[in-house]
DNA sequence: CGATTTACCGAAAACGTTTTCGATAAAGAT
DNA sequence: ATCTTTATCGAAAACGTTTTCGGTAAATCG
């Protein structure tokens, strides 16, 4: 591996107008620039990005801690950030926290000792408390976290208006004459899990609806979505034969559902109607196609690398740092498992 | 940041005595070494990775390229590596070429730059020649490809025997009786689309079928496997209407291909019988349920990075490194989308 | 012509580790 | 008692950059 000595030695001058050179600092004559930069190229010199790095205090990589990879809405996040980092000359690693807490915290140390230059989050599922959330603020690495948050913490966050999302996702149930409607809320810590049950409910509660506590599904299991669709379908017909309409968590899910109605001859949408959650590209393509709402992941992390980029220059100028909370557009798309009942 | 330099001074003893203590060397009294450890948890050190990096050599990262990450196979390899790697104390960096051989080309540059401790690759679609990974190769940097080869390169490679299971798939269409079977290969270049052809080629061939070119459909295009799968279909009724049988390059494609099928009329499998390929999990759950080849994606990542790390624990002990292709098995499941015709 | 500016270069410190090698003192051997 | 071994420690070099600061020679100025 060649080194700025070699390069000085060969060209019999000093390391220092090597690096100088190298780097379009003023007092180094076009004469030698052109000549170190030939005999640069020349040898095919790289510089050591470990030396650089102790130098300058920064490594160009950043950390991604994410509940699962293989799921199609993370997946296009991570799409987002690799893209944008890529762009800004960034590297970034990647480590699933399987939405499991212990791992979580695991991972946010071994990130902070690698130093990596700033942490992207979404929190696993089982992350009650955030103490090590607050490790992160404290070493001063920068930190942004996205779609599954912690309100508490103070940083930067790029979100949807989950509360909003739901609450439309609901009232077009209403608006088509859904008088039952059951949700399928998935884990219960997670905030955009809470966040969408509450915009059910006050969906129903502002429609004069009644809000039956009993019509709603948790489910904690781990990676098991479209099983986990299945079981809710087949309790939801036992427990209540009544209702004309759910609001589900994820698409998956609800893809999971309509599988098992269609397979027990509950008919999507003459019987119920469903609007899921995410917009999966499978949604537009299974039949009945699947009314949902649209969550822009590439998006999201294309943003969430941008504040992060932010934060990280504003840290090494030594400005203060100003937190933003960004919340992207979400929108109803009406496909063919919501029909407007007709009414007897 | 506290250092060793603090530590020593806190103890009033020299750093060499307190990194030593610290990496359990032989020649420190139990004392100090328990003095050493304990003032070192009290003041959180954490040792700094950039000065590690720099004096070892190494930076306990790889590099991982892939074509697209939003893709159900590609992010379980992806899972699968970085689940092994974490397991040995290595962190990944993950890239995406989008099937770019250009892209590809930089993002080697780049993690060689980084001066990664190995990269594990899958190849573009678009990649033709290989001079990039010969570099790789050349700076001694361990490097082992899985799933999208290319055979000329000497290094290690986990894949799985693409000919064979094609083979088998197309036998299986043969079995119940097809006569006339279409393959849709996908795109020109990747090994796996060569192997897969070859394999379907040969199957006809065994079993006194004829060989005809027309019947196989290339497409060139990125990332539009669904919509490719409906176009293929179409074009495929309106060229030969006599085809009772097609084996598919993707699963994704082959769902196209399905509701494509749906919508026009043709019914599978008594119209056509059709496998698939890669047990996307969606092919279980689709109606009719597709027959497809079982291809293990987190094994394959699993297996890529155990093969890199013996090559990187070797290359740090100077051994000479052989390189191992590594075979995975692939089964194939036998689902709804094919069914044994009626013999008239 | 002397004084001051400008252009260009290099010595050296620093970043924080790891590791070699020598030094010292205590313990053991003879 | 001396000699050898063992236990314990530290000085210093090295990894390859970046950057500060001073120095020299040439150019400009009065």
């Amino acid at each position: 591996m060649v080194t700025l000595k070699q390069i000085a030695q060969e060209l019999g001058i000093s390391i220092t107008t090597v690096s100088k050179a190298l780097k379009e600092y003023p007092d180094v004559s076009k004469k030698t620039r052109k000549l170190v930069r030939e005999t640069a190229a020349m040898l095919n010199y790289k510089p050591n990005s470990f030396a650089v790095n102790l130098r300058t205090k920064e490594s160009k990589i950043i950390g991604l801690i994410i509940p699962v990879i293989v799921h199609h809405f993370f997946s296009s996040v991570i799409k987002g950030i690799i893209s944008q980092a890529e762009k800004k000359g960034y590297l970034v690693i990647i480590l699933q926290s399987d939405e499991s807490y212990e791992l979580e915290k695991k991972q946010i140390d071994l990130l902070l000792s690698k130093r990596v230059d700033g942490i992207l989050i979404s929190l696993a599922n089982g992350t009650g408390d955030f103490k090590h959330l607050a490790e992160i603020i404290e070493q001063e690495t920068p930190l942004v976290m996205f779609d599954k948050i912690a309100k508490v913490v103070k940083c930067s966050k790029v979100i949807i208006d989950d509360r909003k999302a739901a609450y439309v996702a609901t009232k077009h149930l209403i608006d088509i004459g859904c008088k039952r409607i059951a949700h399928f809320r998935g884990a219960l810590l997670p905030q955009n899990s809470i966040d969408r049950f509450l915009g059910y409910k006050k969906a129903l509660l502002d429609n004069n609806l009644e809000y039956d506590p009993s019509l709603v599904y948790v489910n904690e299991c781990g990676d098991m979505s479209f099983e986990e669709g299945k079981e809710n379908a087949r309790q939801l017909l036992k427990d209540h034969k009544d209702v004309d309409g759910i609001f589900i968590n994820t698409d998956l899910v609800a893809i999971g559902a309509m599988t098992e109605f269609a397979k027990l001859g509950v008919k999507v949408p003459e019987d119920i109607s469903i609007v899921g959650f995410s917009n999966w590209f499978m949604s537009s393509v299974i039949s009945p196609s699947l009314t949902t709402i649209n969550q822009p992941g590439f998006e999201m992390g294309k943003n969430a690398f941008k504040l992060l980029y932010k934060e990280i220059k504003a840290r090494k100028q030594k400005k203060t740092i100003t937190y933003k909370e960004l919340v992207l557009e979400t929108d109803l798309i009406i496909r063919k498992s919501t029909k407007k009942l007709i009414v007897k």
